[in-house]
DNA sequence: CTTGACTCTGACGTCAACGTGAAGGTTTAG
DNA sequence: CTAAACCTTCACGTTGACGTCAGAGTCAAG
């Protein structure tokens, strides 16, 4: 298929699709007109991009995180543990940031229940 | 303390500590000469903020969060003595907040799962 | 009273992750 | 055949959270 078919398919915007490209996350085919060729293996890859996008990862580090991910398409590289570690911290330094949230909510549910018997 | 020793306390380089000042997250007392005079308090508050950039809230969404995340430090703002709903408001928002950040942490446990399986 | 560390206010630079638009070539539906 | 739809590269714009000077004022110590 052709990058628009891909947007339409990912939901991603054709600008978005170049710019993974040209961040070394895609490497689609190119007809002799120039034309991206993609296959449905990176209908499934632009969706783990964005997966990963979405738990807060830059591109760089999907960039390395990628072979690492492979489901059919390569094979497994020593930057794995070290990934897994990453995506831990990552995960609990959330973990963190929502204990502090919640500390801050259960605060903010004090000063209102103060704020009611007083006014 | 100055701006270069609560530097050195948090972490945190003068230039963001007067990025936060600028984006109405500190508001330190003056010299006359024009320097800035910090407390204690500061120390925490900048604490707090760091946490909450780590865990990928925006500056902005601090600046509205911190008026509620009072400890007893002074950093009362306007907005919260006054109403009531004011507050139910600023801790929905913090509700949502911590929604986002539960499902990038489900996210996240969704690919280590996976990649501890496939490595 | 001068030195050297510290601080001030601009103001431009940067990086990420795109968006937007220009200027123009290609493919396809009717 | 033509117009729409799609494609290309080039290149500047945007937002957020700072970095990095420049040029000048401030302050404690010798």
């Amino acid at each position: 298929m052709r990058i628009g078919e891909l947007s339409r398919r990912t939901g991603v915007s054709e600008r978005a699709l170049r710019y993974y490209e040209e961040q070394g996350l895609l490497r689609p085919q190119r007809r002799p007109s120039g034309y991206r060729v993609y296959g449905d293996a990176d209908v499934a890859a632009v969706r783990r991009i964005r997966v990963l996008l979405a738990a807060g990862l830059t591109l760089a580090q999907i960039v390395a995180a990628l072979p690492c991910m492979v489901d059919d398409d390569g094979l497994l590289l020593p930057s794995c543990p070290e990934l897994v570690d990453e995506l831990v911290k990552h995960r609990d330094r959330i973990g963190e940031a929502i204990g502090e949230l919640e500390a801050t909510r259960a605060n903010l549910d004090t000063i209102i229940a103060a704020e009611r018997r007083a006014g």
